[in-house]
DNA sequence: ATCATTTGCCTAAAACCTTTAGGCTGTTCC
DNA sequence: GGAACAGCCTAAAGGTTTTAGGCAAATGAT
């Protein structure tokens, strides 16, 4: 019988593919077996279980996302690398939507803190030295930033912004426009503006 | 044969409990069946299918939500509307994450257009007639939003911030803190502060 | 080269979820 | 009461997950 040489690597690979074209929610350890034409109980010598192949598949995702942030980043500051960042995740998004939404997965603590989510925590804040932000000022914007790339991101892809005018382009544009903004004039904590 | 008095919006309601309770995931024709004490198939006649099941429990969602936001915004004006708004998504996800989950399910456009999600986004641009945008600004601002919402309440929920300093409450505050005077100096478009 | 071991893929089978078809029995309404 | 409908049931087919056990190809020692 002719072996096909599989290998996990090969595998969640495989199923990142997989999730491009048919969605994160219809990678299956079946379509996976299909699509490498092999039994699916053959998958098991592989993968521990389903969850484990998207948990795999999360942290490929994740990985080349910290990547390609990495790539960005290089040699820019300021605004320039907020808006290099912030396109990264856009971008990953738009050409692989489905390792975007599994990098999306809720993982157990200890996974997560192993993933290279680190690594794009840590070049968020890297990013921020761009800008004038003492701790915890500087923890908040990240979680800020996080937020909007993640929620911009997730709601364009829903189709939240589509068929209506303005394009997304341009919100995107602008929004990254009131990020810097924002970071430059970093406010202090209070009630806002006192009525006069 | 006792009947069991079914009806779509009761077996709707009792899958958003089970949502809740298991994670939208989880929520399943058969496992609601189990629930309600009934056989599967019994409740094909009730609703068409399990993306069905799924869409119904995405549509409470987005009405309950819609609602706790026109209590919320009732009233008040300026941050503590913000803070108001941004609150109901925040407390809505955390008492009930099933239900908040299904809420982020994408919808086909016309189902959609005829949700309480365009009630959402209208009472967000209600919620900006207290600062002083226009046009195309006040849509970037609603975008914005509604990114950082959804971004800052599915981040938490992963366990993004948890286990680290400063506690998410407190970045919480001062992400609105952040928003509001954003909001309040609205930048123009260009490429930031120009290098002196 | 041969034999033993390990490895990789297979078949078989059980458990669960989805969906359709058809039947029986309460309920409703003349 | 009886006709018609509605609501829940059984049956069955098809798909996914996972475990168990088998056979053959690759590996490596003698």
């Amino acid at each position: 019988m002719a072996r096909a040489g599989l290998t996990t690597e090969r595998l969640v690979r495989t199923a990142a593919e997989l999730a491009d074209e048919v969605g994160f929610e219809q990678v299956t350890v079946s379509a996976l077996a299909r699509r490498v034409g092999v039994k699916v109980a053959s998958l098991y010598s592989h993968l521990k279980n389903s969850q484990d192949l998207r948990t795999r598949l999360a942290l490929l995702a994740l990985e080349e996302l910290a990547d390609r942030a990495a790539d960005a980043l290089a040699g820019r500051a300021g605004k320039d690398a907020l808006t290099a960042l912030a396109n990264v995740y856009r971008d990953y998004a738009r050409e692989h939507p489905g390792r975007y939404t599994a990098a999306r997965l809720p993982l157990d603590p200890e996974t997560a803190a192993a993933s290279a989510g680190v690594r794009q925590a840590r070049m968020t804040r890297a990013l921020l030295r761009g800008y004038d932000l003492a701790e915890p000022d500087q923890t908040h914007a990240v979680r800020l930033l996080g937020s909007v790339f993640h929620g911009y991101v997730s709601l364009e892809a829903a189709g939240g912004f589509s068929h209506s005018a303005p394009g997304s382009e341009e919100s995107w544009a602008r929004i990254l426009d009131a990020l810097d903004s924002l970071l430059r004039t970093w406010p202090a904590p209070g009630p806002g503006h006192p009525h006069p």
